[in-house]
DNA sequence: GGCTGTTTGTGCTTGGCGTCACATCCCAGA
DNA sequence: TCTGGGATGTGACGCCAAGCACAAACAGCC
């Protein structure tokens, strides 16, 4: 085999298929190791393969003009990635690359495609995940069409928060009506200023700003790796326009 | 019956279903009229069911914090709607609003969901709807992640030129490389530039101004109700920041 | 410990763009 | 034909944020 039916346990999406259909995939799967910062899928091709994580982490990413990376979602073990491309069969709208050294088990795209099909549970899973992200973005699409650098600060830190501790992009973002003012958030791992402003399109140096002032107002305050939102009623003010960010 | 069989024909999602299986739909749907205006569908409140467009047309929209109105897509006769929201059974990204007097016929959400993963056929199309919204988004939002105006004007100009009449933002754009830099392009039906203005994030002005340098440089021609891009490496290269914008 | 590269903080200057104000222009409808 | 409302064009002004330059803090790593 190719693949062993032990590592396609690891999978939900693929885990609860009739047994003989799981033999047939672990014939047809390839193993694969990839070095850390190595291209997985490129970006404007169409993916010849549906991936699955066995082990380390990959990182969907994009560029800018400029040449920067952009951090657009991460797949970890036990998670799928290229399905976008695997089921329209365009082009990738973005790169993944990995995070760090990792092993992927990739099946052949038109047979995963007809695997997708051919089982409703997976249709089901790979459509949700398609909602996902589909939602994610258009959560990042609403975020850059805020006038102001400040207000999209604030609206990404609340996004931030309230969702795991280092991404999560396709985690579902409770709306804010929804939300508990009164629990408490944080960001267990505060990206960079770099990498923030790259997410809200603004300057390095307008982001630390921003952060002196939420610092100096009491609305944020840092605790080690930890970024803790105090001031959650300020920060949703500013968020929603029904404040205008504090001058200093 | 509550909606004919003959109107179920107009959809292709469901027309191929079995006889049996159409019956059963024709009893459990709902024909609707609404009026120009209407809420069909609204924002942070999940579906209660999956729409069908028999007549008239709809639009996705969303609202700015200042209450202006962004467009986001159109759903045609024969289209179906809220598909998102049904499938991942969260609150809804966006608001449906009827763009002239329309005729609906909606399916409760919990059976449209079972419809669509019992017939791999439904499955297959609502998922290529999915990935079509959602490559139509992240190119919104890699527009809207550039530095300058100007620079997403263009990318914007490009992208209504490779694209349909009035939108189809569903449908899939060519990436650049593959675009023939020689076809004539055009963009029948130019919005208005405040409404450009909303989709790159700039001011009714700004739009104004770029578009007048555009004219003057031949980059673009005005030709009654139809915008053609008449130098259209120009456009590319400004878009890809290989060139910056004239000033004047 | 030192050394090096990354991240953060801050002042200064400048240009770009948002905003206001008003002049046209265009067209639908009375 | 006139008229009013929306779309467009254009000048002037002010301010915000980008960009540059550099200092300081911090984290690895030998």
């Amino acid at each position: 085999m190719a693949v062993s039916r032990q590592i396609l346990g690891q999978f939900d999406l693929i885990r609860s298929l009739p047994r003989d259909v799981l033999d047939e995939l672990s014939a047809r799967m390839q193993l694969r190791e990839v070095a850390r910062r190595a291209v997985v899928a490129a970006k404007d091709v169409p993916a010849t393969e549906l991936g699955f994580l066995v082990s380390g982490r990959l990182q969907g990413v994009d560029f800018t003009v400029d040449g920067r990376s952009v951090g657009l979602y991460f797949v970890d073990p036990g998670d799928f990635y290229s399905e976008l491309s695997v089921i329209d069969a365009q082009p990738a709208p973005e790169f993944v690359v990995a995070a760090s050294n990792s092993t992927l088990a990739v099946l052949e795209a038109s047979a995963a495609r007809e695997l997708i099909f051919r089982f409703p549970q997976l249709s089901r899973q790979v459509m949700l995940r398609l909602a996902a992200r589909l939602r994610a973005v258009t959560a990042q699409r609403t975020l850059l069409g805020l006038p102001n650098p400040f207000q999209r600060l604030s609206v990404l830190i609340l996004q931030l928060a309230r969702q795991g501790p280092r991404g999560e992009p396709h985690a579902a973002v409770p709306a804010p009506s929804q939300a508990d003012p009164n629990a408490p958030m944080a960001i267990p791992q505060v990206p960079t200023h770099q990498e923030l402003a790259i997410m809200i399109n603004a300057s390095r140096e307008t982001v630390t700003r921003a952060f002196q002032v939420l610092f100096t107002h009491g609305v944020l305050v840092r605790e080690g790796d930890e970024l803790r939102v105090v001031n959650q009623r300020m920060l949703q003010d500013i968020a929603d326009g029904r404040q205008d960010p504090p001058k200093a």
